[in-house]
DNA sequence: TGTACATCAGTGAACGCGCGTTCACTGATGTAC
DNA sequence: TGTACATCAGTGAACGCGCGTTCACTGATGTAC
């Protein structure tokens, strides 16, 4: 937004992914397009064939993204409770939430498998495997202080992050019944999704 | 596909919805469009305004359909092993994620909140509650029979519920590695997550 | 320091396409008498 | 049973639109001498 009466603008790249990452905030994923990332990036709408070959480019560098900010967020929530198994995993747990209900339309491209061919995107790969790879320290951490059952940790990952991910494109596509939604606090809820899966009891007093 | 040159079709709105299910199946989500059901029903690209105000209409009965087919193969799952409850939840489960593996992208425009007034459809929403309301009773009779743990029933259908939509979603779009994926087989990776849920061990040969 | 020139990152016109929707129409069907 | 006519369910041309992508171009920048 900044910068904008140079013909050269310096970093347009990632202008083009920010205004993409807004139109998906404003507009949705359908409307998406590259002709309107151009323009909120206050360009041409052929300047973007300069930094990306063609729209999927463009959206695999939007998906990278997304999962880098997934990535941050999580890990931050990690790092900030340290020493606490528990607590760990349901702050890690609705940091994803939160991102998805910051972003939802950003979240759903991220995680929609919107990008065909993964393989041709190397930043995208390196990014989707350090966060499983995330999840399943947090995991097994989790294991080791007896919080999750035994197992082998790649699986209960793959049970973790989908139950996680399940309550979060519920809530996304508003599937879940008002009558349910009216009664509860997403958070209470997503704990109680989490206490089913640990052995100890969770209080939810502790984390709302 | 039958009864294709009277020029009063009989049934066309049904086939268009049935044409439309074989468009998402051939080619997916973005594929769908109404001039395309209208081709694929042998009819010119207008005769659909007949039957459907405008898509979204379509798109509406489209995602009823499909609801309606998640139904009655989960209540199928249910019938067929009535008074095994944990049998019951693994084996409706299990009959969730078969249909979208038979179906994504009709399973996914289903699930996809794809409909943006559902209110406007009474038919969707009455599929909804419908299939919302037989999870309630499956995780009733799972938590009566000590299977699952005890508290409020629709709360315990969104957390079982998630944990299987989570599941299926990240092999639908391909989020789960290779490296796992390799190494075991859908069904055993949806028993373990189960088994996460659960109050007793689940034998996966039981089931496999 | 000044100039020539190659390279880079933009512009704007143009392409062909498929889309959703509308409209005047027409052929087929069913009903009243 | 036969006919007149209203209703229904289609047709096909036309609309305007936004899209992704290409292309010849040009203005700005950086480098060699």
């Amino acid at each position: 937004m900044t910068r904008k009466n140079q013909y050269h603008h310096g970093d347009l790249k990632n202008a083009l992914i920010q205004a993409g990452i807004e139109i998906l905030s404003r507009e949705g994923v359908n409307g998406l397009s590259l002709r309107k990332v151009a323009r909120r990036a206050g360009v041409s709408h052929a300047a973007p064939y300069a930094h990306f070959a063609d729209k999927q480019e463009l959206v695999a560098a939007i998906s990278t993204e997304g999962y880098k900010e997934i990535y941050e967020r999580v890990y931050g929530a990690v790092q900030r409770h340290q020493g606490e198994p528990l607590r760990q995993l349901v702050e890690a747990a609705w940091a994803y939430v939160e991102f998805a209900l910051n972003d939802p339309d950003h979240f759903k491209i991220t995680l929609s498998g919107a990008v065909e061919k993964e393989k041709d995107y190397p930043a995208l790969v390196e990014i989707t495997q350090k966060s499983f790879n995330l999840v399943v320290e947090l995991v097994a951490a989790a294991q080791r202080a007896g919080i999750l059952r035994a197992g082998p940790p790649d699986l209960m990952a793959v049970s973790v992050w989908g139950l996680v991910h399940g309550f979060t494109l519920l809530i996304l596509e508003d599937q879940i019944s008002h009558t349910v939604l009216d009664r509860y606090k997403l958070k209470e809820m997503l704990i109680f999704s989490l206490d089913q899966i640990t052995t100890v009891d969770i209080d939810p007093q502790a984390f709302i």
